[in-house]
DNA sequence: CATATAAGTCAATCTGGTTTACTATATGGG
DNA sequence: CCCATATAGTAAACCAGATTGACTTATATG
């Protein structure tokens, strides 16, 4: 363990990486007709989901407040990507559903997820792909799809 | 290239590793006499650097205007973290520069993140962690250190 | 049935950021 | 040498996204 580079390096190498793929993947959908939403929009989307959901269970989600996820979803309608319906079974409820547009982002984007790793296997091989991901499955935290990195992420225009 | 896991999960892997590797340092920056101190400061104070700088090389680096560069630098100023002195060679420019208390964070930091690298070699071994590093650095941008990533991460205070 | 709890919205406020405008100092070409 | 232009920093107004608190309406539970 002698001459290993500075500890500050890893989460440089890491955030660095992240960025890469987010900003080649938002380039991407830029070109094919998405350019107004931003990397924190990806979380968003996550957490609504194609089954729809609920504004108190979207903040919880984002870990945020339930007006500040009502406002991301007002937005959100403002631009054509969600839609709000009454909830069936709790009038209080409104129910948060991708619009086709909606849809249509989250499938260019796993897409696009998908190339970039393709790109990588053939830089660095299946192999070494795989332990990379295993790896660092061992670092990150359990539950990974912790939507609450909005906070962490910027504007949302 | 039959039974790849989907892509989205290379991101969600790498920015939970990230901010792992983050909270654990913040967690130990705090017991250590630093808890005001959130993830972004990291980078701030990265970006000054043990030389001291000013104020606009610092919008410069963090990618903000001067105005909001001024003002970041105004609160870590009342907080005790940087000074200001006059410029010996510009009447116009001030040096921010850490003071001792900046620099005792930004060492104990260094220290946090070598332990968790430490860590990191002893569960999946230097030899992993060094192709882990090596295929990172492949697809981090060039340059490391870019450190406009506060308008990525959150809150000042 | 009464009361406590939950979903959503509104308004006020806070925090960081930007833009615009200004002062003071540097710098470089006539 | 001097003036035109550029640069360092600050200030004020504004903006975007978030929070807290108050409120309405509806659900759930004793």
């Amino acid at each position: 363990m002698a001459e290993r580079p500075p500890g500050y390096e890893l989460p440089l190498l890491l955030f660095g990486a992240f960025r890469s793929i987010v900003d080649a993947t938002h380039a991407d959908l830029a070109e094919r007709g998405h350019p107004d939403l931003r990397p924190i929009h990806g979380f968003v989307f996550q957490a609504i989901g194609v089954r729809g959901t609920t504004a108190v269970e979207l903040a919880a989600r984002l870990a945020v407040s339930k007006q500040a996820a009502g406002k991301t979803i007002a937005n959100l309608e403002k631009q054509g990507y969600v839609e709000r319906t009454a909830s069936p079974t709790d009038a209080r409820a409104k129910i948060v559903r991708l619009t086709v547009r909606g849809v249509e982002f989250l499938e260019l984007s796993a897409r696009a997820f998908d190339e970039i790793q393709t790109e990588w296997a053939e830089a660095i091989g299946e192999q070494r792909l795989t332990e990379l991901r295993s790896d660092l499955r061992r670092f990150a935290p359990g539950e990974l799809f912790r939507l609450d990195a909005p906070g962490w992420l910027g504007s949302e225009r």
